[in-house]
DNA sequence: TAGGTTGACGATAAGAAATATCCACGATAT
DNA sequence: ATATCGTGGATATTTCTTATCGTCAACCTA
């Protein structure tokens, strides 16, 4: 029951990158500043969302990173797993087959009705993380967080904003 | 995104004592041995169950665990929180203080709205464990599981039970 | 136009921290 | 006296965090 610290530190990354227009990316030395963090620890986990195609990458001194998609096609979920992995919370160790009965394998074809249970719910959880979308929760930010926030927010994104080359031909 | 260990071990071990009849007990040994794990692992689990008033222990040559309460009333949230600690999975760091803008605090008495969403969706997680009961587990493995796995398990239950003291006015 | 320099991302490995696992001792009731 | 639970601490394993090196593209200089 618990999830790493990396799971904040990505989410804030994509609702900064999510502030950006126009195609253009920030660099994670960037967003390790804007949020005081080491930045070798905030680009591994920048790296993972790149690997799960929730951000883009660009090389080269004008590079950095932005969103892959639109902030409403971006979910907790596709953030948590792309940070935590895929396995589920609970994964059965199948330790009903230790007792000593020695009992044949042919009878635990069936699978584990406490790991059905416990899987059950970890599906009502990925669903709520599904529903909270990245655009939700800036939108929320843009409406209710304290008016300097907000302020402070944009303008470092103006400032460390770089433009999408205009000639560029991906 | 991560469960520990110990939560398939509980969970098993409270399936089990839920098949005993009569307030009768089973001691940590006994429950060890049907799991094939180490009686010093679960004993630690089981002491957790306890201190959470999930299970009651009685001590001495005669003693062992039982349920505190009907099987209907136990959950798998009661479980998982009496072996993780009732701490949420997603603790806000407010990193978004962190900021080199130096923003007055009195700027952040909204609460941070990233860790509202990751509440949201964990309040539907607790919901859906609250919603398995131990009872509904039992009855779906007396039900559906192999019939030597069930027969095996009775009989072990029946082995290691040790009756309720008819005189025993605690 | 060609090549070096700069500043960005990507990957691997080492250190630190947290957790899981286990053992020894003390308390209690039979 | 024995068999059980309860508590604290020591060890091992895993995870988290950080640092170092390698790769790539744009810019500056000849």
């Amino acid at each position: 029951m618990k999830l790493s610290e990396g799971v904040e530190a990505a989410i804030h990354s994509a609702a900064m990158l999510a502030g950006l227009e126009g195609g253009a990316t920030m660099p994670g030395s960037a967003l390790a500043e804007a949020f005081g963090l080491s930045p070798s620890y905030l680009l591994k986990h920048l790296q993972a969302l790149t690997a799960a195609r929730i951000l883009e990458s660009v090389p080269g001194p004008t590079g950095g990173y932005r969103l892959a998609r639109v902030p409403e096609k971006i979910s907790m979920l596709d953030i948590v797993l792309a940070v935590e992995g895929p396995r589920p919370a609970f994964r059965c160790g199948e330790i009903r087959r230790n007792s000593p009965a020695r009992i044949d394998a042919s009878a635990y074809v069936q699978p584990c009705g406490i790991n059905a249970a416990m899987l059950r719910a970890e599906r009502a959880y990925r669903a709520a993380l599904a529903a909270e979308k990245l655009s939700s929760i800036v939108a929320e930010f843009m409406a209710d967080a304290d008016p300097r926030v907000v302020k402070a927010s944009c303008a470092f994104a103006a400032q460390h904003a770089r433009p999408q080359k205009a000639a560029s031909k991906q």
